[in-house]
RNA sequence: CGGGAUGUAGCGUAGCCCGGUUAUCGCGCCUGGUUUGGGACCAGGAGGUCGCAAGUUCGAAUCUUGCCAUCCCGACCA
């Protein structure tokens, strides 16, 4: 029992952090807000990144990489995104060290090595691309304009958890310049619903596709569209963006087109981004007291092999049952690991890879092979069942989206059980405090409301749904009339 | 950045109040052997700047001060 971990019930955050650190997905570093993300942690990322990468190639996107650095000018110049990050960067004054004389050993900054001017470690890469964009682009031929990229970004944030949010994270952000304002709001759109798709059919978890209000837009967006999902303890994870930027940026760095008319024009723009706090949301919406729960799809691996055997002779024979076993389940596509590491023991392995989420399990012993079958256990429901060997494969790809669809559907079940409607204050605050989840609830529409509702219970405007149903009504808070409901949650 | 808590081997801990030989125990690790259908057992062994730095003292894990880090709760945010 040397790896206990802490239930949701005594202590969410405890066990969110015990997932993360015993499941072997990340680590602390010697950096303050940063983290180590291991193997087994990277290889989700991989695997997300993987798809994600196909699924933006398939709508048009190439992928390229500018700067981590950023010049302070070229930061400053699009007024509002510039004023909504600047109180998170950490930025580059010097560039050079120099030993200390009054310290041996020691390192001081080179007071002689001051940059001219000063560098921002990018929180977002806007300004350093549409500055670089002024460049491409001088016609309607050059549009649209797809490009994504895979980097890496720091935010400095005063409270940091692993993967939700940590001074530096790995994501990918789009950059798109389109000529007309409805192709790039098609634009914003179209990956939005691609960030939905993500979501839903490989991370398995429900999300609701909506629009921010103008309080939670990106700094320097007309318009933020954005998936929320719901977390096992009520709370809300915003999981992706696309962002509407209008000609904000365009016209911070002047980026003109001539149309086919020869009319000179600013171009429109688009970006959208998913981060490694994915992978936090996926812990959270699956996971339980005995571990991780991943999604087959994503999960570095799919079927554990385990041996139980008496002796070298019954080894032997299960060496070679398995090694033509895993021979056809890797030709079927499916990821698998054969675990025959003597040090421990089945029942140890049984619980260790329980802990890693691995969806499917296969336990070998000499019995199993005089009757020709396998043990299969499932890691969501911990199903234990008999398959023949004989087309085992086939039937382990049936398990396996068995598996996913069921985990999504557990999620989705939980999810629309905790969208509850209020309709007055009392029972808003009641909802907060008792049942959690998305509420959906009347909104007078101002920005002052919101802040209000906000700094009296911690709840803010999720988003507004895409698909809403439009409705009169009464605002919660100020009985102002309203066209429709709006999604209020505490999030992360 | 405010409030609270914690910091002793890779992990979890005892000792601290009331200073005194070689810092306790469990897990893990190494060697050898026996084991293997739900977290094995026996024997031997290695592993420590007691978070860091000053101070008090003949003597500090223990007392004092400062600093650092982590966790939790706020504010801020993806």
């Amino acid at each position: 029992m040397s790896k206990e971990i802490t239930s949701r019930e005594e202590d969410y955050s405890q066990w969110y952090n015990d997932l993360i650190l015993k499941g072997g997905l990340a680590d602390y570093s010697a950096v303050r807000g940063c983290m180590v993300i291991k193997p087994y942690g990277y290889a989700i990322w991989e695997n997300m990144r993987d798809q994600l990468d196909k699924m933006f190639k398939d709508t048009g996107h190439e992928n390229a990489y500018f700067p981590l650095f950023v010049p302070k000018s070229l930061f400053e110049a699009e007024e509002k995104n510039a004023e909504g990050f600047a109180k998170e960067c950490a930025v580059v004054t010097h560039y050079r060290l120099k030993t200390d004389p009054d310290n041996k050993g020691k390192l001081i900054v080179d007071p002689e090595a001051k940059l001219d001017e000063e560098l921002v470690v990018r929180p977002t890469s806007e300004a350093i691309i549409w500055n670089t964009y002024k460049g491409w682009i001088q016609s309607y031929r050059d549009l649209p304009l797809l490009i994504n990229q895979w980097a890496n970004v720091v935010r400095w944030e005063m409270r940091t958890r692993l993967f939700l949010r940590t001074a530096e994270f790995l994501w990918q952000e789009g950059h798109t310049a389109h000529a007309t304002r409805d192709e790039a709001v098609g634009e914003t759109v179209q990956m939005l619903n691609v960030y939905a798709t993500f979501a839903e059919e490989f991370m398995a978890m429900p999300v609701i596709k909506g629009i921010k209000s103008a309080n939670e837009r990106f700094a320097g967006a007309e318009d933020t569209y954005c998936i929320e999902a719901l977390m096992q303890d009520g709370k809300a994870l915003q999981a992706g963006t696309s962002h509407f930027l209008g000609q904000n940026f365009a016209k911070a760095f002047d980026v003109k087109f001539a149309d086919k008319e020869n009319k000179l024009d600013y171009v429109w723009a688009t970006s959208w981004g998913v981060s490694t706090r994915l992978i936090g949301a996926l812990v959270m919406a699956h996971s339980d007291d005995q571990g991780l729960v991943l999604p087959p799809k994503l999960a570095p691996i799919q079927v554990v092999i385990v041996p139980i055997f008496k002796g070298a002779e019954q080894k032997n024979l299960i060496d070679d049952k398995v090694k033509v076993l895993q021979q056809q389940l890797k030709a079927a596509g499916i990821k698998v690991k054969y675990d025959d590491n003597d040090n421990n023991r089945p029942g140890w392995k049984f619980a260790e890879y329980e802990m890693k989420g691995v969806p499917v399990r296969i336990a070998i012993g000499a019995r199993d092979i005089a009757s020709n079958v396998v043990e299969v256990a499932r890691r969501d429901t911990k199903e234990k069942a008999s398959m023949s060997i004989d087309g085992l494969a086939e039937n382990i790809i049936k398990l396996l989206a068995d598996i996913q669809s069921a985990i999504y559907n557990k999620a989705k079940g939980f999810r629309d059980e905790h969208i509850t409607n209020a309709d007055n204050w009392d029972d808003f605050i009641q909802l907060l405090d008792t049942k959690t989840g998305f509420i959906a609830a009347h909104w007078d529409g101002t920005p002052e409301t919101e802040e209000k509702i906000k700094e009296l219970t911690k709840a803010t405007i999720r988003c507004i749904p895409l698909d809403n149903k439009m409705e009169d009504g009464k605002c919660i808070l100020t009985g102002n009339k309203s066209s429709q409901r709006v999604l209020f949650a505490r999030a992360y």
